[in-house]
RNA sequence: GCCGACAUAGCACAACUGGUAGUGCAACUGAUUUGUAAUCAGUAGGUUGGGGGUUCAAGUCCCUCUGUCGGCACCA
């Protein structure tokens, strides 16, 4: 006689065991129509579950976060569905839901192509109007290897055969296809109603680029049509932030066949990196840190000291001159330990920082590179703490902090942290990247951040915290990071002298803020669609003429705001005013200045926004007052809102 | 690096199954002196990414190299 509670509180009490769908039709036919799935004290489970004894339930429709994800779910099982059914050679793998979507990995004897997709896509079309009924069964897992490996489906059995023995295993059937999962699923595939196949890409078995490589198709699903369209909608806007577009638009930079990987930057785009360059330095100068300068071009013999030659050697640019073999330096981190071997340091200097905005080069593999996010010629705001142990929780903590005041002034709010612990290739022992884990961790939690572990994916030297941020199409970039190094420091003989006259050797933390520059000039072209705040404006204000007989007074004007150290930029073509407005609006300069001869007369700027607002007419001085108070706020604006 | 797609004028894009490479914007020249997102007219611009092949004929088909894009693997 179980008595269900509902997520309102209310009981409802039934003669003999129901099913989550029973329960809905109780409550009323609409409710049953439209569930989806169940949630039993917590857990999970299709609309066909039954309940037994005394249970919480809450109905899970279209309404719920978790119900999307169900469909997402079953949608990718129609995929798998369609594709069996068109191509019965086809093995299937898996097919988890992903942010937006889904994907199903299959092998097969070729690569499925776009043509493919759009016969897939109407297959699917068509057992969704079937409206099957999805049922759910259990197999134990010996029986479920022997079914999978006679239907053929080898890449399924071997999934299973990593199960533990002895589990119960559940297996989904809708029609001629059956698959192995976790579920919950949709009750049939009526309910699934707008969907789009997307891309398809190669993926390795596995994640492991020593197994064969099989075709992932990635698809999208939402509650319904419009839901859907608005999905296709906001990444055609998405798109138009991208910063390979703008940067052409803008005239920031621009990459050719000769120099793949690296980037070569326009007067525009330079004035941009400057900005953000010039801001970094302030923020080292003022939170204790040296800036350096050492060379691009080291003998090698220093890397294989370090320890990056054997592990990376593959990627680091070489060239010799006299019988010498020289490395482009890879990475800033061994000279930066050059500079604090020069002279003996005392535990006094300590925690010493030194940063340096290094030039790298890493020869990258040819498909890893993307628009000016991932290049083969970056520069970093890099720096090195040189620290005893004792300070490297201190030192991690301000770190952190100081990250965050940076990227709020940058306009980033959202920064996704992780933590990636000790890798199976590693220098150094156990004790020691014990001490360096904890570390992080502690000063993570302290802070009360989220953050997501990644076992295994720390550098070879140390563990590491990574700060992220997203582009235009939700893609994650690494762009800060922390991390500590007990080993690097040792093998490149630095050393200070401790309170006890002993002879220590310092802790090294890796830093940098930005990351590479390239990386994080690209994302905040994103983040912003290229109107850049005020005071990383390659250009903040544009002076117009409407005729000539103003000319003068525009280049006074011009002078006055650039001797101010305001970016202005005179524009006395013979165009009409428009032609000029959509003109500056087009290429977002901040503040449009159109001077005319009531301008002229009565000594004023009439002052319009990129973003259409008119300001009105104000004096110079009245300008300048604005200009410079939203500057000095930095990420947020002033003026124009 | 791996799988797939793509590469046409400075930019955005056309050119049916192989049959004389076009349009818009930008550029240049001239006219126009204009009040808040495009003034008008004219001119010039291309070994269709490089190389090779098939064909009477290749932007179009095939091979190859390079680069870009979407993923995967990698990312000190």
């Amino acid at each position: 006689m179980p008595v269900i509670t509902l997520p309102d509180g209310s009981r409802r009490e039934f003669a003999q065991p129901v099913s989550v769908f029973d329960v809905a039709s109780d409550i009323g036919p609409g409710l049953a129509k439209a569930a989806l799935a169940g949630q039993v004290d917590g857990r999970l489970v299709d609309t066909s579950y039954r309940i037994a004894n005394d249970a919480n339930l809450a109905i899970i429709t279209e309404k719920s976060e978790e119900g999307l994800e169900i469909i997402r779910h079953s949608t990718a099982h129609l995929l798998a569905q369609a594709v069996k059914r068109l191509f019965p050679a086809a093995q299937v793998t898996i097919g988890p839901v992903i942010e937006d979507g889904f994907y199903y990995d299959f092998a097969y004897e070729r690569p499925f192509t776009l043509e493919d997709l759009e016969k897939i896509e109407q297959e699917m079309e068509r057992i969704a109007a079937e409206d099957i009924a999805v049922e759910r069964s259990v197999m134990s897992r010996e029986e479920a290897i022997e079914f999978f490996a006679n239907l053929g489906e080898a890449y399924k059995a071997e999934l299973i055969e990593a199960i533990p023995h002895g589990e119960e295993l559940s297996l989904y059937r809708q029609g001629d296809f059956i698959d192995l999962c976790r579920g919950p699923h949709v009750p049939s595939t009526g309910k699934l109603k707008a969907f789009k196949l997307m891309k398809v890409a190669g993926a390795y078995w596995r994640g492991d680029s020593r197994n064969a490589m099989l075709t992932r198709i990635y698809g999208t699903a939402w509650l319904d049509k419009k839901a859907l369209k608005a999905y296709l909608h906001r990444l055609e806007e998405a798109e138009k932030r991208d910063h390979r577009k703008i940067g052409r638009q803008l005239d920031l930079f621009h990459a050719q066949e000769e120099a793949p990987g690296m980037v070569f930057w326009h007067p525009n785009g330079w004035a941009l990196w400057q900005n953000v360059e010039q801001y970094m330095r302030e923020v080292f100068r003022d939170n204790g840190y040296q800036e350096i300068r050492t060379p691009q071009v080291v003998d090698r013999s220093l890397w294989e000291k370090s320890g990056h030659w054997d592990k990376f050697g593959e990627m680091i640019f070489t060239t010799h001159s006299e019988h010498r073999d020289y490395a482009v330096k890879p990475m800033n981190c061994p000279c930066h330990v050059q500079v604090f071997n020069q002279g003996l340091k005392s535990y006094r200097d300590l925690p010493l920082r030194l940063a340096e905005f290094g030039s790298c080069h890493r020869n990258e593999p040819s498909g890893t590179l993307h628009g000016i996010m991932r290049v083969r010629n970056f520069t970093q705001d890099d720096a090195h703490i040189f620290c005893t142990e004792g300070q490297i929780q201190e030192e991690v903590a301000e770190f952190i902090d100081l990250l965050y005041r940076v990227y709020a002034d940058f306009g980033f709010e959202e920064i996704l942290i992780k933590l990636s612990t000790r890798p199976e290739q590693r220098v150094g022992s156990d004790a020691v990247w014990d001490k360096a884990e904890h570390a992080l961790e502690t000063a993570l939690n302290t802070k009360g951040l989220p953050w997501e572990l990644q076992p295994g994916e720390g550098a070879f030297y140390g563990p590491k915290i990574e700060f992220s941020l997203k582009d235009c199409i939700g893609r994650i970039w690494q762009c800060g990071t922390i991390q500590v190094d007990f080993s690097m420091p040792g093998r490149l003989d630095a050393h200070y002298i401790a309170e006890d006259g002993s002879k220590q050797v310092p802790v090294m933390l890796h830093r940098a803020i930005l990351g590479s520059l390239e990386r994080f000039i690209g994302i905040l072209i994103e983040q912003h669609a290229g109107a850049f705040p005020l005071w990383l404006a390659p250009q903040q204000v544009a002076v117009m003429n409407i005729t000539d007989k103003q000319a003068d007074y525009v280049r006074e004007i011009e002078e006055k705001l650039q001797n101010q150290g305001i970016r202005a930029k005179s524009d006395l073509r013979n165009e009409k005013i428009g032609f000029k407005i959509r003109e500056h609006t087009l290429h977002r300069v901040p503040y449009l200045l159109v001077i005319g001869d009531r301008e002229v007369e009565e000594k004023t700027v009439a002052v319009r926004t990129r973003g259409g607002k008119d300001l009105g007419s104000m004096s110079i001085e009245t300008l300048l007052a604005g200009l410079n108070a939203e500057i000095a706020s930095r990420g947020r604006t002033v003026l124009e809102d």
